[in-house]
DNA sequence: CGCATATTTGATAGATTTCAATTTATGTGG
DNA sequence: CCACATAAATTGAAATCTATCAAATATGCG
């Protein structure tokens, strides 16, 4: 175990805590749950389609995917977790995964058994309902990616992502910032239902109309705003503090 | 109140049962909660983006769908609900509405109000359990319809989206069958985001490969396993007791 | 340096949209 | 039952977007 429980823990409590009010006791019970840090590189699967899951993976630092994949071996990502996601906490109910997740970079996670989750959600009901909300959440997020691959075109699509990953690494609307996407072109084409190929061109038209810049692998927004007319971008989904209060 | 509540919140109650085991007092408990059936015309909105919700929809009969509408007035639905759903479980822990819910057809609907849903979840932790599954079949069924308007052209997209209709319609993967499908080809191009003009081009396709027909609003599939075949449907993310145990 | 991988670019084929027009259903009032 | 109005389905042709194939250029790494 590297660091304190609490610490690794405690931006996924923030999180939980901005959407549900949770009483001492139950943010204490979720601290003592037992984490123990593992590094993963990138491009490994964290959980495979059909596999009966026993715990769920905390992301410590990193950025993971979520992959549906064709038997033709195509791949589409439909969501992704940043450092402070509990990623597939859907598995304490559903224990054999439908979609496969995988790392895209280098990645910390922390694995949290669902015995323990299982208990403090029957235990404690505000943890329950916490624990279900992200799971709303998460279908909310997947609602408007999807509605992202089948009514907007590359480029809109390409700044919606980019808006998207920008606010939940952010937490806020930033303005003009680095965004550490080491993901290849390759990946953004599955995350965005493009060949690499056209996404390579897509970026081109952004980095033409001086949005963005593209270096290593890390992307640099220089006009968020035009992105977010461009994407017809609305972070209310997100649920984040910064932008809306939320019941 | 049209009907006994029994009566009404029978399939859902098997649909929860199917996945998760309740216990008599938390059946009799969903059994006991008010229920006031409406009838409702086609296309008429359920619930819109932003609007503060405080009851869930349980459908009793036809067809809802979950609608994204960018700015510009371009739809997306990201997905459908079917008899024995209960659309919008989310908003319990999400009662601001992110997405739009409304009919494609006449249906018959009880709202059930958010409180008492909560005590529910709250006393009864099998219940809590149960409701939060629901979400996470929700973000699997979105998962992959995500995926399907990604990575498949129009002739699989529109194949899977018969299959996944099929098999939830009726529980179990049929062989000819009708489908009670009285949506517009608009509405099938909401779903598939193609043009409605381009689902007629692709409903031709299918149409003279003799794997379906289409008579006034009804569907008739002629070929089910070449349908699944094109669309490499897997049905397990339906989490259909007809196909595979689900723990 | 040499290799492997990722990005960039070009040319062409294919899929889908858009615009436009026609035909076919569906409903409504007389 | 008919005439009419309206919505939906069908079809066609052109424009646009994206995929595919292929090659060249960078980039990182041992």
């Amino acid at each position: 175990m590297e660091y304190s429980d609490q610490i690794l823990i405690g931006p996924f409590l923030r999180r939980l805590a901005l959407h549900s009010k949770l009483t001492d006791a139950e943010q204490r019970a979720l601290g003592e749950l037992p984490a123990e840090v593992e590094h993963i590189p990138a491009r490994r699967d964290l959980v495979r389609i059909g596999q009966h899951v026993a715990d769920a993976c905390f992301i410590v630092e990193g950025l993971v995917g979520r992959f549906e994949q064709t038997s033709q071996g195509q791949r589409q990502i439909t969501g992704l977790h940043v450092a402070g996601d509990l990623a597939d906490l859907n598995s304490v109910v559903l224990p054999q995964a439908y979609s496969a997740l995988s790392t895209l970079t280098a990645t910390t996670i922390v694995r949290l058994p669902h015995a323990p989750l299982r208990l403090l959600a029957g235990d404690y009901p505000g943890i329950a309902r916490a624990f279900w909300q992200e799971s709303a959440l998460d279908a909310a997020r997947l609602s408007r990616w999807a509605a992202n691959l089948g009514r907007k075109d590359a480029v809109a699509r390409t700044a919606h992502l980019i808006c998207e990953l920008a606010c939940r690494y952010l937490g806020s609307p930033p303005t003009a910032f680095d965004l550490p996407l080491s993901a290849t072109q390759s990946d953004l084409g599955d995350m965005l239902g493009l060949t690499r190929n056209h996404v390579n061109r897509t970026f081109k038209v952004l980095r033409t109309a001086d949005l963005l810049t593209w270096y290593g692998s890390k992307l640099r927004v220089l006009d968020f705003d035009k992105l977010v007319a461009i994407a017809e971008f609305d972070p209310s989904y997100l649920a984040l503090s910064s932008f809306d209060a939320n019941g």
